[in-house]
RNA sequence: GCCCCCAUAGUUCAAAGGAUAGAACGGCGGAUUCCUAAUCCGCAAAUGGAGGUUCGAUUCCUCCUGGGGGCACCA
């Protein structure tokens, strides 16, 4: 906030003389100063002069302003801030008043985000879980800077693998009543195929045993969809996702709108048949080898219904999609690309994001996972081990494009080891710094005292507050959640300190106690917010 | 072979083209008659290699090396 106001107070110096470049406003090391701008640097080629006589005349402009008691040029030609306590004093004042309202998000428009997306052949599993909680937290920040975001799971339930799931039932079926079948070769051997089999089996009896057509496959198809999204469901309300809507691939084919899509596609000339199959001229928009559409059985590929699903969201009128695929799907994305070229749907309607995988650890050794050989740890059994809040933390805590290790053990550490207590733990404190002062027969006044505030820390964590708005901005910008980890962490940390260093509730000075609570309440409704659109909890006593 | 991601301290991760590359864990050494020690303070410890662009590169470009993933009429 405090940063975006220089950068403002800056840009408007700059138009005065006609100028509109490049530069940053941030925070330096501490011996430097609250702010720091490279405006002079940068601005050397456009000035025609040595980038310290253009600091110069930033600082005429800026001398007096009450934002800052002092402003420095250092090194090459740095602009160096120091804020004044009273600007950051009225900062709390102003935060702690309406903590919502006092950003200034520029941000609308309409957003579909797709994530989660997952074959309905298996339970969630691990590597789901990071996407999971990925798009919710994008999708809680987005909406959170003023974005009208829509959540959606796109239900593979078409294809080739809910085939073979009905089929991996029936043969368990038949199991049941001893009659020998086998699993087809890239079938689904978990132990929840069985369980699905026992669903048919009390309501059916043994009446398909021996039985296999397409009757037969659409019933088995139907129970094995209905039980994976109930588990689907447990799973969500587990990791405390919630999905605004679920789309169903399926529909895109019984509606019309894969044969509207083709019917669009053939008359701009843009596929051909070739050995039984229907092909999409991918190669006339990207150095690539034509994909197929529609197979020589006359089934689509999942290439296909996804071109349908993207156009439908392009027509139901989102301003932008962001879909959220694992590293695997890489390969998919300059397809999708030539393929929204090929609906002149513009190019820039879909953001890709990309997320690495996920290694699970329990101590040294690396867990493995796998959907189809039915060895996988599933997402259930990890929030079971660690806890909602364990989990969501450590999968929103790097950076999308690295590859997790998420280790068990240290996640379900209750120690000083795991960061997500640390910062719940800052939480809490205050909570109790409240109760310690009623305690002390001293009752909370909001605002008063807040004149008393001075001391460095105080302004130190002030400031921190108010760059709020920058991690959530630069989330936006980046789509990975991971700095607002990074910044709950930099913020428990600094009360910590704080909090050994002073004291604050102090029964002979009860207008600064009061001052300082003012202060703790501050960051206690900045952690509060942070956990809250990582949609973890922020506990009052630990 | 082609494509995507990654390579930073012993380990797991940060870093808005900027000033002395930050944390955490682990290691070593300290702190509480006082608000929750799930805390705090101090010390040691790192940009894989070679070029290039720039006043300035962990960051951008090229090549090399090493890891992960992908190159289906699977999804």
């Amino acid at each position: 906030m405090i940063r975006k106001e220089i950068e403002n107070l800056l840009r408007s110096y700059l138009s005065e003389l006609g100028f509109d470049y490049d530069f940053v406003v941030e925070i330096p090391e501490e011996q430097f100063g609250d702010f720091s701008t490279n405006v002079a640097l940068v601005g050397a080629k456009y000035f025609k002069k040595p980038p310290r006589d253009v600091a110069k005349y930033f600082i005429d402009k800026l001398t007096g302003h009450p934002m800052f008691k002092e402003i420095t040029i250092a090194g090459p030609g740095f602009i160096n801030f120091r804020v004044s306590n009273e600007f950051y004093r009225d900062f709390l004042a102003r935060y702690i008043q309406s903590p919502h309202s006092i950003w200034t998000f520029k941000r609308t428009g309409k957003i579909l985000l797709e994530y989660g997306s997952a074959n309905p052949t298996g339970p969630l599993t691990v590597g789901h879980g990071r996407q999971i909680v990925i798009g919710d937290v994008l999708g809680n920040v987005l909406r959170y800077v003023g974005y009208d975001v829509t959540k959606e799971m796109y239900i593979n339930d078409a294809g080739r693998q809910i085939k073979l799931l009905a089929r991996s039932v029936w043969v368990r079926y038949n199991q049941l009543h001893s009659r020998e079948e086998e699993i087809p070769e890239d079938g689904y051997r978990g132990e929840y195929v069985i369980d699905i089999a026992r669903k048919v089996q009390v309501d059916h009896g043994d009446r398909f045993v021996g039985v296999w057509n397409e009757e037969v496959e659409e019933i088995f198809r139907e129970y094995a969809l209905g039980e994976i999204m109930k588990m689907f469901e447990v799973s969500l309300e587990k990791i405390g996702a919630k999905f605004d809507s679920t789309y169903s691939e399926k529909s895109l084919i019984d509606d019309g709108t894969v044969q509207e899509v083709l019917g669009i596609l053939r008359n701009k000339d843009l596929i051909y048949e070739s050995e039984g199959a229907v092909w999409l001229k991918v190669s006339k928009f990207i150095k690539e080898n034509d994909k197929v559409l529609v197979k020589s059985d006359g089934s689509y590929t999942y290439f296909l219904t996804d071109i349908a699903y993207h156009y439908k969201k392009f027509r139901r009128g989102f301003d932008n999609a962001i879909d959220i695929f694992g590293s695997d799907h890489h390969g998919h994305i300059p397809r999708m690309v030539a393929a929204l070229m090929a609906l002149d749907i513009p190019e820039d309607f879909v953001t890709f994001v990309l997320h690495q995988f996920v290694t699970l650890k329990r101590g040294n050794e690396i867990v493995k996972m796998s959907t189809r050989a039915g060895e996988f740890v599933t997402l259930d059994e990890l929030i079971d081990e660690v806890g909602k809040d364990a989990a969501r933390y450590f999968f929103a805590m790097v950076d999308v494009n690295t590859h997790l290790n998420f280790d068990l053990e240290l996640a379900k550490a209750q120690t000083n080891d795991n960061p997500v207590y640390y910062v719940q733990y800052a939480h809490a404190r205050i909570s109790s710094l409240f109760e310690k002062a009623t305690e002390k027969g001293i009752e909370f006044k909001l605002l008063d005292g807040i004149e008393l505030l001075n001391h460095d820390l105080e302004m130190a964590l002030i400031k921190l507050i108010s760059s709020f708005d920058d991690v959530l901005e630069r989330i936006v910008e980046k789509l990975s959640p991971h700095y607002l980890t990074d910044y709950l962490e930099d913020l428990a940390s600094l009360f910590h300190r704080y909090y050994a260093d002073v004291k604050i509730v102090d029964p002979e000075d009860p207008k600064l106690t009061n001052g300082r609570l003012n202060m703790c309440l501050g960051v206690k409704i900045a952690i509060a917010e942070g956990l809250k659109l990582l949609g973890i909890s922020a506990p009052d006593k630990m």
